[in-house]
DNA sequence: GCCATTTGCTTAATCGTTAAACCATTTTGC
DNA sequence: GCAAAATGGTTTAACGATTAAGCAAATGGC
């Protein structure tokens, strides 16, 4: 029971006709009420669409229903209109509406004409099931963490934007964070993600969260790895063959008659970057090109700008001066191409470049840059199905997915003259 | 009543010693198990955390009492830890636990020592609270929808990291879709987003959502537009003062003394396209400078590739070749500066080049490109605390925010000789 | 005509958390 | 010395949806 205050309300009322906008509250669930129907004028033109001012006036305190106090409630309150309104109106249960809305209505034997029934007053008040209490009472929350280092990364926003549209075909949607490549912010930001009961994760690991794996996995928390993963650890993940992708790169431009290649990457103690360093010391070797020391820099994440410029210059000194050079992602390219620029140096005729990172952008290079393509779309989208699958079947046996990178060959890394 | 079935059962427990292990599960829960501890050797050595492994053994079928349960189906059915476990526990009532993690305590006169124990259980078991079930009681979910056209351009992939960053800073947490400039598919996110009883929106229109707005308004649906926003619809906006930085790039190649200005638009009904457009034809005329129509083409966003060279093409006809061109979005920019490079064109000696969109790239290009530069930092942070301040308060006045661009000058539109 | 089955619905418990209302004690004020 | 107030809790209902279990009434079989 709820008290009504005497006096007179008005309720705006988007309906296309003066008899729609009364129809909304049926009259007699107001048995106390003197219902006025005064026409505004119109207030929008979309789609036809008028709104209209309902009066209800009131002489006394009125003890209501519960029925009828529902639906004025919904409308001073704002609230939105839920399973029990919808039973309430259609005079059922509010079992039997779920059943109904849930299509299965036939297997627990409710009948035709009610289920149509209970179908159009769901239409007609615009009902949105509350996912919140879904997902408390089936404990299931089709929701999917991804934890990424940072969005405003080209690379990772794309694969954002393919887990996105994945998950979404499997009906799940995608909560994300941006971790900086900082373990504790990656914690952090997975406790919050686990306190919103995401159902599984998709994480990009940063440098010195080992730790965080093993935590998931004594958890039980469903999780894919993606780009980075830890080789010493037994989990599911999906990334590039760094290792290969790197190789290739350095065999390519010593099959273009480099003989000086330069690695510029970052200082890591992550597989990734170990693997994209053991494939280009692999690639020399192979083709027992010489190795100088000064030709493998190892950059600070935190201080790239700088020390990009700085590992350049070391690369450039008199007497080994490299002719080639890799960066080992695409940030450091952008760094580095941006300095050489500056330095006046000509790609390729001075020096050739290859490099990790995306497309687009490196065609707005003077000199169109040679650049390994990592399957983006199929790094996103194994990464969602193994979690999907994961998560429908608990027993599922662990997935590790190395995909192959393409080099694309252009100008930046031509025939050396 | 569960009924637990005669059998051996094995429970994996982490734990820093043995005793603590079996500490975990207390002993006088199970009167009728013989419970027997079994080391299983280092599994991980993680921060020295050690698996245990406990055997349960009962030889009758067991009717429980509620206490022991909990316990035991934790276990086995790897549930969460509950503000009721922590209760049991305890020996408490589950509503005095959640005042003393709620910071209640004082308030509702909760002992101090009551509290300390109940926060060190809490901590023991490492309690994560549900955030469904508060979301739900509350009515509150403390997350943020952020609709933006596509995560994958750099522009939105920066906003959407601000947001984030901004919304975290309050206590929210974001959930993203790209609508793909279709109003359709930005509506279908919507919606699944209210159904997942989000606070409130940050959204970036697309052509024709005119009508979205006034639903989400009818519907009393908090939001704010960010990017775009529509003069006639009165709403929450923070948008860039596009004509004024549009008015700017066209002044700015004036004052450099080119005379023969064109822009390569999108074709979109949209304001913030218009606006560009209008304050481009206005530079013109505040300038004197002759206007042809080739020199505005407005190209259609799905074929945008070959339609922005078609558009140069024209402006580079005989008779009306222009000496500058302003691209009105980065994705044009970048389409028109690779055809530009194609033909061998050279910027700025034979073409001027202002270009909206973001700096990191244009950096790469051969000759820095001059750019307007929007006040994304700003965008992002003021759509959130619009939107926050408007959850907090529901009748918080209309905020409308336009910021300035800033025409970040550089050698792409230096002095013509 | 009578029991068994089917039909069509309702009831009640549950998920985890919150908040108002309630209830004994003990302490305080004058 | 006695009422009022403070203390330290507990109980209960609610948020919105799902689902097993239960229960009448109608129907079917022989």
């Amino acid at each position: 029971m709820i008290n009504v205050f005497p006096g007179t309300s008005t309720i705006k009322i988007p309906a296309k006709t003066p008899a729609e906008a009364l129809a909304i509250i049926p009259n007699h669930t107001f048995p106390l009420f003197t219902v006025t129907l005064y026409y505004s004028g119109l207030v929008t033109s979309v789609k036809g669409w008028r709104f209209y001012y309902i009066h209800l006036v009131n002489r006394n305190i009125l003890h209501l229903p519960a029925f009828s106090i529902q639906f004025i409630r919904k409308w001073f309150t704002k609230k939105k209109i839920s399973l029990k309104d919808i039973a309430l109106k259609a005079g059922v249960s509010a079992a039997l509406v779920s059943y109904v809305l849930n299509g299965k209505g036939r297997k627990n034997r409710v009948r035709k004409e009610k289920a149509e029934e209970i179908l159009k007053i769901a239409k007609d008040l615009n009902y949105q099931p509350n996912h919140l209490a879904k997902s408390l009472r089936s404990g299931k929350s089709f929701t999917i963490g991804l934890v990424i280092a940072d969005i405003s990364n080209p690379f990772f926003a794309n694969i954002a934007r393919i887990v996105e549209n994945q998950a979404r075909h499997y009906g799940y949607t995608v909560i994300y964070g941006s971790s900086d490549e900082d373990a504790v912010k990656s914690m952090d930001l997975i406790n919050v993600l686990i306190n919103r009961r995401v159902d599984g994760f998709i994480i990009v690991s940063t440098e010195n969260s080992g730790e965080q794996v093993y935590h998931l996995m004594e958890q039980h928390i469903l999780f894919v790895l993606l780009d980075r993963y830890f080789p010493e650890i037994k989990t599911d993940f999906v990334s590039t063959n760094n290792y290969k992708a790197s190789f290739d790169a350095g065999a390519h431009l010593a099959e273009r008659g480099y003989k000086n290649i330069g690695l510029i990457a970052y200082k890591s103690k992550m597989f990734h970057m170990r693997e994209r360093i053991r494939g280009y010391r692999d690639a020399l070797k192979k083709n027992k090109l010489a190795f100088k020391k000064t030709w493998l820099q190892e950059v600070q994440f935190n201080n790239a700008k700088t020390e990009v410029e700085t590992a350049i210059d070391k690369m450039l000194l008199p007497g080994y001066t490299v002719d080639a050079i890799i960066f080992a992602t695409y940030s450091l390219a952008v760094n580095g191409l941006k300095y050489i620029n500056r330095l006046g140096i000509k790609v390729p005729a001075d020096l050739a470049i290859v490099s990790f990172g995306q497309a687009d952008v490196f065609d707005l290079y003077a000199c169109p840059i040679t650049y390994v393509m990592q399957d983006m779309e199929n790094l996103g989208k194994a990464a969602v199905d193994i979690l999907v699958k994961k998560m429908e079947n608990p027993k599922e046996k662990i997935h590790e997915v190395l995909l192959d990178a393409k080099l694309i060959k252009r100008e930046s890394s031509r025939i050396k003259k």
